[in-house]
This record gives C-alpha cells, sequence and structure tokens, in this order.
DNA sequence: ATGGTAGACGCTCTA
C-alpha cells in the first residue's frame, strides 16, 4: 500500500494540479491539509472519478483537513476529544479528520501554526498538540497500526531549517514546540519517513525565491505507531512538484508500506 | 537588483 500526506494550501487553485499527481504517483490513500474549502465548495467528484472515497472537514475559507482513499474508508472522525479550540465563542477549527484505510487508522492533521512565541496562538498550538497526543496513544494503545499524517508546523531539528540562525526567535524550532513534538515520539511513535529522507525539506515559502535558494524546512511528518512503523518499507519527499507555477508551498511526502 | 509570494468570504488576513 502505497500513502501520502500534502498540504495542497487551497484544494480549489490546486485540483488540476493534485489530479494529475494522484494519476502520476498511484497513492491508496492521500491525507490534505489546507484545503481551504467548506464541504460544499469541496470537489468531492473530480476524486471520485478517479476511484477514491473521500472524507473531508473544512468549515470556511481557513484550514480544512481531508483523506482520500480507494482501500475502503470507515469510522470518519472529525476531530478529536479535547481539542482546545480556537476564537470567540471558542470552538474546534477543521484541523484534524481520521479515518480507517486499509486496515490503518490515519489522521490528517493540520498543526496550528503558532505564528510566534508570544501570540496567543502559541499557547493554542502546544495545548493541541498534547490532546492530540494524550488522544493517540488511546488509539495506538490496543495495537492497532495508527499514522499521523500531516503539517505539523515544527522543525524538530536544527537541520530541519535551512539557517538556526534565522529561525532563532522564531516559531517552529522553539523548545516548547520541540518537546511537544518530541512527546509523540516518547510515546512511541516513530518518524517513518525522516529514515528514508536525509537532509529532505517539506516546505519552502513562497517568498524571497525560498525554493531556488533551497531555503526550506521540514515540517511535515509521518507518524507512525509502532505496528505502523513495522511496515513502512520506503519513503520519498516529492520535491519535484514543488516546482513550477501553481505548485503548493508544501511537497508530498509518500510512504510505500508492505502488505 | 540586497528585493523577490500566494490564496482567500481580497480594500486585509493568513501562512
Amino acid at each position: 500500500m502505497r500513502i501520502a500526506t500534502w498540504n495542497v494550501n487551497s484544494i480549489r487553485s490546486r485540483i488540476d494540479r493534485v489530479e494529475d499527481w494522484l494519476r502520476r504517483t498511484d497513492v491508496d490513500v492521500l491525507c490534505m491539509q489546507e484545503t481551504k474549502a467548506r464541504e460544499d465548495q469541496f470537489p468531492f467528484d473530480r476524486f471520485e472519478a478517479l476511484g477514491y472515497e473521500v472524507a473531508h472537514h473544512g468549515l470556511n475559507q481557513w484550514n480544512g483537513v481531508a483523506v482520500l482513499s480507494r482501500v475502503g474508508l470507515d469510522d470518519v472522525q472529525v476531530g478529536f476529544e479535547g481539542d482546545p479550540g480556537w476564537g470567540e465563542p471558542l470552538a474546534a477549527e477543521a484541523r484534524a479528520i481520521g479515518a480507517t484505510c486499509g486496515g490503518v487508522r490515519f489522521w490528517s492533521v493540520y498543526v496550528p501554526n503558532g505564528r510566534a512565541l508570544d501570540d496567543p496562538h502559541m499557547a493554542y498550538k502546544l495545548a493541541w498538540l498534547g490532546q492530540l497526543r494524550d488522544r493517540a496513544v488511546e488509539w495506538a494503545a490496543d495495537g492497532t497500526p495508527v499514522a499521523l499524517c500531516g503539517d505539523w508546523n515544527i522543525a524538530p531539528r536544527d537541520e530541519d531549517v535551512w539557517s538556526m540562525e534565522y529561525y532563532l526567535d522564531k516559531s517552529h524550532v522553539s523548545p516548547p514546540e520541540r518537546a511537544a513534538f518530541h512527546a509523540f515520539l516518547d510515546a512511541g511513535f516513530v518518524d517513518v519517513v525522516r529514515p528514508h529522507t536525509p537532509g529532505a525539506y517539506t516546505y519552502w515559502d513562497y517568498q524571497r525565491l525560498a525554493f531556488p535558494k533551497k531555503r526550506g524546512m521540514r515540517i511535515d511528518f509521518v507518524l507512525g505507531s509502532a505496528s505502523f512503523a513495522a511496515r513502512v518499507a520506503g519513503a520519498a519527499i516529492d520535491r519535484e512538484e514543488r516546482k513550477g507555477t501553481g505548485a503548493s508551498d508544501h511537497a508530498p511526502v509518500v510512504v510505500e508500506l508492505d502488505d
């Protein structure tokens, strides 16, 4: 089974490229983030025509997450218990959706950005991650293969950013964020892509010619439970997909699983 | 040339 995760940065503006990529890459399951669409705006028909079942969660023009599958799509769950929420009134944003596909419990997650170290969004990000970790431990407790796929908005290691000097005192690399990420590893989840993609980035800012200057970050991850990680045969970051006009600022991340 | 983007409910916010 081939699975992938991809922050598409607006499915409505990206649908042609995503469709081309699916035809080319032939994945069985795709977790998408930042669809930036309500349910009535999401192009379900385009994916169904390619043979995928689709579960999408989108409330407005921000966030939005989806799971596409051609190996079954069951027990869809929108959001998770304990999501701290955001806004007034406090409410969960469209940042997580779960579905069981081909015997694996997938979660497509779009972790809050955090924005800046002293921004209220940072406390929200850390609380959100803490709750997700607690739920993830519960989901994996009975040995079910669980894959937490998405845009984590954290660069866990210094080598995951093009310049630590540049990111010093900025979001994505701070000790509390890295601790929140590491809590998943401490709980037994495994970054299954890193061993197969040393030194690679998954995201390049649209600004300041970041892509041609190779100024990227590794912030998109597939964290697998032990039983999921044991089946990983390979992984790749499709840097080619970041090229050209109309590209998302994130590259797709692909994982190959043994049956 | 010391800047440079992109997408959305676009005259401003988010990343």
